[in-house]
Parts: structure tokens; sequence; C-alpha cells
DNA sequence: AAAGAGGTCAACCGCTAGAGC
DNA sequence: AGCTCTAGCGGTTGACCTCTT
């Protein structure tokens, strides 16, 4: 008997979640604390996976979350954070408690990756040694997480473009920003 | 105003580490 | 020691949005 997939996928939600799931999820954390995610769709009635549940909860409901508008400061020590610690985005998180790893994620590869890439190429002429950034550049302190622990090293994925296609976004609340 | 191109970002998938038995 | 299960991570996708033509 082979491993059984995490959640099961008949009957299993997808796609974009709705104001009113986020609402039961929102008040099932206030009432019972972040963890356990394995008893969130069982108790809840939730029709999604674990897995979705706290990936929505971390990304997006949890108190606290700053969304958008990277600050200057922000920016820059996400480019040392991953000069220093490679894409270990939870790592990275950790030092911006506000941001999440998703988020930091999705602000590198749009914003940051872009921007290095035209500044490398400007400068590809005086190409003196890159400094190579140490851990005592006046960093915050990073709040412990498993991250921290994990070794950077990942296997490649085994088969990247065998997925089914998406559901259509068609229920997410207006976006705010931009 | 319409169409196409490119950018953004929420959410998914697959994988690994670690805990529990 | 070995297996199972869960939590968490990083990479990737694709719908939606904005800008350009």
């Amino acid at each position: 008997m082979g491993r059984p997939p995490c959640c099961d996928k008949e009957g299993v939600k997808k796609g974009p979640w709705t104001p009113e799931e986020d609402l039961v999820l929102v008040s099932y954390v206030q009432e019972h604390g972040p963890g356990n995610w394995r008893a969130v769709p069982t108790r809840t009635g939730l029709m999604r996976c674990s897995k979705s549940c706290r990936l929505r909860w971390t990304n997006y409901l949890r108190p606290g979350i700053k969304r958008g508008n990277f600050t200057d400061q922000e920016e820059k020590l996400i480019v040392h954070l991953q000069a220093l610690l490679g894409n270990r985005w939870a790592a990275i998180a950790s030092y911006l408690p506000e941001r999440t790893d998703n988020d930091i994620k999705n602000y590198w590869n749009t914003h940051l990756k872009r921007k290095l890439q035209a500044g490398a190429r400007s400068t590809t002429s005086s190409r003196s040694s890159p400094t190579r950034p140490t851990a005592s550049m006046g960093l915050p302190q990073p709040a412990p997480t498993a991250a921290a622990r994990r070794p950077p090293a990942r296997r490649p994925r085994r088969c990247p473009s065998a997925r089914p296609p998406r559901l259509g976004r068609t229920c997410s609340p207006p976006r705010t920003s931009r």
C-alpha cells in the first residue's frame, strides 16, 4: 500500500479562496490557534486541503502581514540576504517578520531579479570580484524557524510539465494593491 | 476602443525533514 | 531501525491586471 495523498483529491476545492472560506479559517485559527492543519478541513467543514489552509493563513490571513510596497530598506535587505543565503525564502522571511516567504519570493522574481540583471549588464565591464556580504552586516536577528535549519540543496523535480489545467479564478476578492 | 504583450501575485505541486509509532 | 504521516519549503503556473501599440 502506497502512501495516501495528503488530501482527498475527490471533493477538494481548489483555486481562489472566497471571503466566506477566509472567515471560517480565521475564526477557526482564532479559536484553536495555528497548527494541526490536518484537522482544519474536517473540523471547519472547509472543502480544502490542509496544505491549502496553512498556505492561505500564512500568506494572507495571518495578522501583522504587510502587503505590497516594499521599502528601500526592505529591498536592500532582501538583496543582501539573497546573496547571503540563496533562495531560502523562508529563512529570508524570518528577517522580515511582516513579510511572507511567498511575498518575498514573488517580489524577488518579479522586481529584484530583473533589476539586478539590468544592473549587472551595465556594470559588466568593471567587474571587480563581487564582495560577498557577511552575516554581520547589521542584520536584525531572525526569528527562529525551521527554515533556518534546512539545507539549501534540493533535488530537481521529476516531471514539471505533467500538471492538470487550473481552475478559473472566479470568485477571488478584488485586489487591493496596484 | 480593441488587441496583444508583459507583469503581478495567489495558489498549487512535489519534495524533504522530522516527529511519532 | 524502519515506516508512516504531517508540516513546511521552494519552484512553478496561469488568471488577472496594466501598459503599449
